[in-house]
DNA sequence: GAATCAGCCCAGAGACTCTC
DNA sequence: GAGAGTCTCTGGGCTGATTC
């Protein structure tokens, strides 16, 4: 594995404008910091024990949130998009045995029985000409998406995109607006066109799995609707603020 | 009747282009 | 390079249709 992760340029000029000459940053995961040192937009020296500690692989997708100072908090989520748990690395922070237990049996109960929220929705004339995708709201509010904040989508490529979720004020209505553009013309997705997204990712800022189910002529047999269901896959390296 | 959703419309911010 | 004008994108208010 070759032991560098580079910080994206978009990122680094809209928020570290300030900090440019830091040499060192702090990745904060599952209640344990790493101290690695920054250089060129890179993560180097101590890079290689973040790695080695949450065993990270080609594929492997991370989510950095950005706390300021060049403080990072760091989510991992391995080649199937969901999110990674490190049961030895919780033992070593000050969570009590009783949280991990909680934690550990709610992953494999989440692994094994449960299924991931999804939502399924048609792509009409109005969520194409406006860019922006309602989320039903008994969805929206079953899983905490009532709000406004950013999210990004997974698609079946393992691209990832950044893209924001409004919560309008004067009905409620709950949509993605900033960044499904992109995502419509990256995906190809057109009038009629049916997706799928799955919400893998439920933190602070919400992670769905983009799937397009069906398009055009069959669109039609399929009504907005929301469930359950398992199966993903994707990978790609995120920066958030 | 209330809740929900799709659609229409408008305003503001930022990006882009053109001219000087 | 700076400034002005135009265009594009995004967010949000409002309304009507549909569903529960």
């Amino acid at each position: 594995m070759h032991y560098l992760q580079s910080i994206p340029l978009s990122f680094f000029k809209d928020y570290l404008k300030g900090q440019i000459n830091c040499e060192s940053a702090v990745l904060r995961s599952y209640g344990r910091t790493w101290s690695v040192k920054s250089r060129d937009r890179r993560f180097e020296d101590g890079w290689q024990d973040f790695a080695r500690d949450h065993d990270l692989h080609v594929g492997d997708f991370l989510v950095f949130r950005y706390g300021g100072n060049m403080v990072f908090d760091v989510v991992v989520f391995d080649t199937s998009a969901c999110q990674r748990q490190y049961p030895l690395l919780a033992t070593q922070t000050q969570q009590t045995a009783k949280e991990i237990g909680k934690q550990h049996e709610k992953r494999t109960s989440t692994s094994v029985t449960l299924e991931s929220p999804h939502f399924v929705s048609n792509l009409t004339l109005e969520s194409m000409k406006s860019f922006r995708l309602n989320i039903p709201r008994k969805f929206a509010r079953s899983n905490d998406l009532d709000r406004s904040c950013e999210t990004v989508l997974v698609d079946e490529q393992g691209r990832s995109w950044m893209a924001s979720i409004r919560l309008k004020d004067s009905d409620g209505q709950v949509y993605i607006g900033r960044g499904w553009r992109n995502i419509c013309i990256g995906n190809s997705l057109g009038l009629k066109d049916c997706v799928k997204l799955e919400l893998i990712g439920n933190g602070i800022t919400p992670i769905f799995k983009l799937y397009k189910v069906a398009s055009n002529s069959d669109a039609k047999k399929l009504p907005n609707c929301f469930g359950s269901n398992a199966g993903c896959s994707g990978g790609s390296t995120i920066i958030l603020e």
